[in-house]
DNA sequence: GCGATCGTTTGAAACGATTCAAAAACTGCG
DNA sequence: CGCAGTTTTTGAATCGTTTCAAACGATCGC
C-alpha cells in the first residue's frame, strides 16, 4: 500500500503540503493541488487509519456495545446507528456484551484503546457505568446511551417513551372492557422495563382498577420468561382476561402458554406486546403491540453523537422517541360471563 | 491515558523492557518483570492498539461486510463470528453492503487502511471480487467468504449444503404425494440460491417428474418477493400443490399470499421454507424449513480466519455444513381430487 | 530597487508502540 | 581473576500520518 511519503515524490512537493491537500488544512495553489490529487489516483492511495488516528489521538471509529445482537430488537438500532455513522465517515466495532456487566466493562475499557470518536452504549443492567464513562468524557469521547440507561447516568441518552406506550396499551385494554389485567414485565434493573410497568400502573388509576400483586409478574425479557410467567398468570383466580406483555418477546411466549392451557386469545386471554417486532405480523394471532422505531433509536443517538464529536457542546440531552399502539388480532373485548 | 514510556520510568526499565513484557517477545527475569508489571497494575495501563498496529502493520480487528444485520438470518451469522473473534482477542468491525456492488467495494478498499487482521465476508451479488481481495491477500491479509461466493472464488469458504438441503425437502414433498410441485428461489446470481434450486431440480428427476418452467419462479429473498411470485404461482393451471421456498422470509410472503387467496396452507398448498429462522415456529401454520445454523456458519468462518492470521498456511479451504429438514405444520399430503 | 506583507510550502517533531542490533550484566570455567 | 559464552537489558530506528514554526517566494507600495 502506498503511503504520503510516495505521494510527495511523484507529485514533487513535501509531506506537509500533501497532508493539507487531503485534508484542506491550508490553502495550496491550484497546480500544486492537482498535482497532488493527480498522484494520489495514479497510486490508489488511501490514508492509513491507524496513523492518522495515533496522531490525531482520535480515529473515525465509534464503539457499539449491545447486549445482543442475535435479540430481534436490537439489529434495527445498529442498523440506524450504522447509516447515520456510515454517511458521517465514522465506522462501527460492535460488541456483545451479553447482559453481562463484567464483558461490558470489559469492552468499555478496551475500546478506548483504539481511541474511538465516540461509544453507543445499549447499557446491560443496573450496574452503574459512571466512573467507566467518566475516562471517555475525560478524553472528549462523546457516549450517547441508547433504549435503556445506566443508575444515575447523566450523560446524553435516546430512549423510547416506555412509560407513554405501556399507558396506551393498557389504557386501550380497558377501553375493551378489561378489568382483571395482569402484566409481564422485563428486569425491572432495567429503566425501560421499570418505565412500562410505572405506564401500566397509571393508566390503571385512572378508572381506579386494583390489581393484586401477583398480577404483575418480573421476567426476563425473552420467550421462555414469558412463557413460565403466563403458566403462573393463567392459574389465578380470578384468571386475567388480558396480559400487557413487556416486549414481544415476552408475548410469544405468553401466546404458546395461553395455547398450552387450552385457552384461546383474544377471546379467552388479550394480549399485546411492546416493540412491534415483524415477527408479530405472522403470528397466530397477529399480535398488538407498541411501536418504536428501534432504527430511529439508533439513528438518533448517532446524529446526536456526531453533533457532538464535531464540537457541539451543551448540556447533556435526553432525547425520548414517540410510541404508537399498532392493534391486530390479539386483541378483543372480555368475553361476558 | 498512561503510555508505555511512563510504566518504564514507574518500573525503572527501558521501553524495550515493558515490551517484552508485554508481548513475552524476551525473557526477562523476574524481579523486572514483576516491577512492570506492577506499574501496569498502577498505572492502569493498556497498550495502544493504535500505535502497536502501525508498528506490527495488523490490527487485532477483523472487518465483516455483510448484505444487512436486519435481515434475520445474518445476526446469528455475526454473533457466531463475534464470539469466536473476541475470545481469540479479535474485535469487529461491522459493515452493511445492502447488496450494492459499489457499497461493498467501498468498505472493502476502506477497511484495508485499518490494517485489519482479516476478513469475513458475506458477499453481495454476482460481481467479481477477486481483484479487490487480491490486495488483501498480497498483504497477507485472509479473507473467508460465507454463505455465498463471488464469482470464481478461489479463497477461504464456509456455507451450508444448500444443494442438500433443498433435495431433501423436495424429496419430502414428494414422499408426501406432491407432482405439482414449485419453487421460488432467490436471486439465481447468488450461489446460495443457485444450488436450492439445484437441489430442488435434483429431487424431482428421482421420480421422473417433469415441472413446467413457470412453476420456477425467481425472486428477491424477501416477503414482498415470495407474496408477488406466490400469487403468480397460485393462478396456474393446474395449481401447484407444493412450494419450495428459497427462504423463510419468502416462505412468509407465500403464506400471505396462500391465505389472501382464500385457500389453507398446508391443506390446498404446502409450504418448504429454508433457514429454519425462529419466527418460522410461531407463524400460522408453523412453517417446515431446512435447517442451517447462521451461528455456526459465523463461527466456523472465524475459526478458519483465526487459524489463517496465526500463520496456518495450505491450499484454500471451502467448509461445508450439513442441514436437516424440520417438519412443522405447514406440509401436508395433497388433497385427494 | 528595497523592505514589508501576505500567502505557500517545507521539514522536523510528535503520536505510542515494536524490534533489532548492540551493550551490559551475569555465568561458568580454567 | 579474567575470559568466553550466555542471558538480559537498552536505546535508537521505524511505522504513516499531522501540525507547527520557520523558510520561501511573490506582490505591493514607496
Amino acid at each position: 500500500m502506498s503511503n504520503i511519503k510516495e505521494i510527495a515524490k511523484l507529485a514533487r512537493v513535501s509531506l506537509g503540503t500533501v497532508s493539507h491537500v487531503l485534508n484542506n488544512s491550508a490553502s495550496v495553489r491550484e497546480p500544486v493541488r492537482n498535482r497532488v490529487l493527480d498522484a494520489v489516483r495514479v497510486l490508489g492511495y488511501r490514508p492509513n487509519q491507524l496513523a492518522r488516528g495515533l496522531r490525531r489521538v482520535q480515529t473515525s471509529m465509534i464503539g457499539m456495545i449491545i447486549p445482543d445482537i442475535t435479540n430481534p430488537f436490537f439489529p434495527a438500532v445498529v442498523r440506524g446507528a450504522e447509516d447515520v455513522a456510515f454517511s458521517n465517515g465514522f465506522r462501527l466495532i460492535l460488541c456483545n456484551s451479553d447482559n453481562h456487566h463484567s464483558k461490558e466493562l470489559a469492552h468499555l475499557n478496551e475500546l478506548r484503546t483504539y481511541l474511538p470518536a465516540g461509544l453507543l452504549l445499549i447499557p446491560s443492567n443496573f450496574g452503574d457505568l459512571t466512573a467507566e464513562t467518566e475516562v471517555y468524557r475525560q478524553a472528549g469521547t462523546g457516549v450517547v446511551c441508547i433504549d435503556r440507561l445506566p443508575t444515575s447516568w447523566s450523560g446524553d441518552s435516546v430512549t423510547a417513551d416506555n412509560e407513554d406506550g405501556a399507558y396506551k396499551a393498557t389504557r386501550y385494554l380497558i377501553q375493551l372492557g378489561h378489568t382483571a389485567l395482569a402484566t409481564i414485565t422485563g428486569p425491572l434493573h432495567l429503566t425501560n422495563a421499570k418505565d412500562r410497568l410505572s405506564g401500566f400502573k397509571r393508566a390503571l388509576r385512572g378508572p381506579r382498577l386494583k390489581i393484586a400483586p401477583e398480577y404483575i409478574q418480573e421476567s426476563t425479557f425473552n420467550k421462555p420468561g414469558g412463557y413460565s410467567k403466563t403458566v403462573t398468570l393463567l392459574k389465578l383466580i380470578p384468571r386475567p382476561t388480558a396480559i400487557f406483555a413487556g416486549n414481544d418477546m415476552i408475548a410469544l411466549g405468553c401466546l404458546l402458554a395461553i395455547r398450552e392451557a387450552g385457552l384461546r386469545c383474544p377471546e379467552d386471554v388479550s394480549l399485546v406486546g411492546f416493540d412491534d417486532l415483524d415477527l408479530g405480523e405472522t403470528t397466530n394471532p397477529a399480535l398488538s403491540s407498541v411501536s418504536q422505531s428501534g432504527y430511529q433509536l439508533g439513528s438518533t443517538a448517532a446524529n446526536l453523537l456526531v453533533d457532538r464529536i464535531k464540537g457541539k457542546g451543551g448540556p447533556a440531552k435526553h432525547v425520548v422517541l414517540g410510541t404508537s399502539l399498532t392493534i391486530r388480532n390479539s386483541t378483543a373485548p372480555p368475553r361476558k360471563s
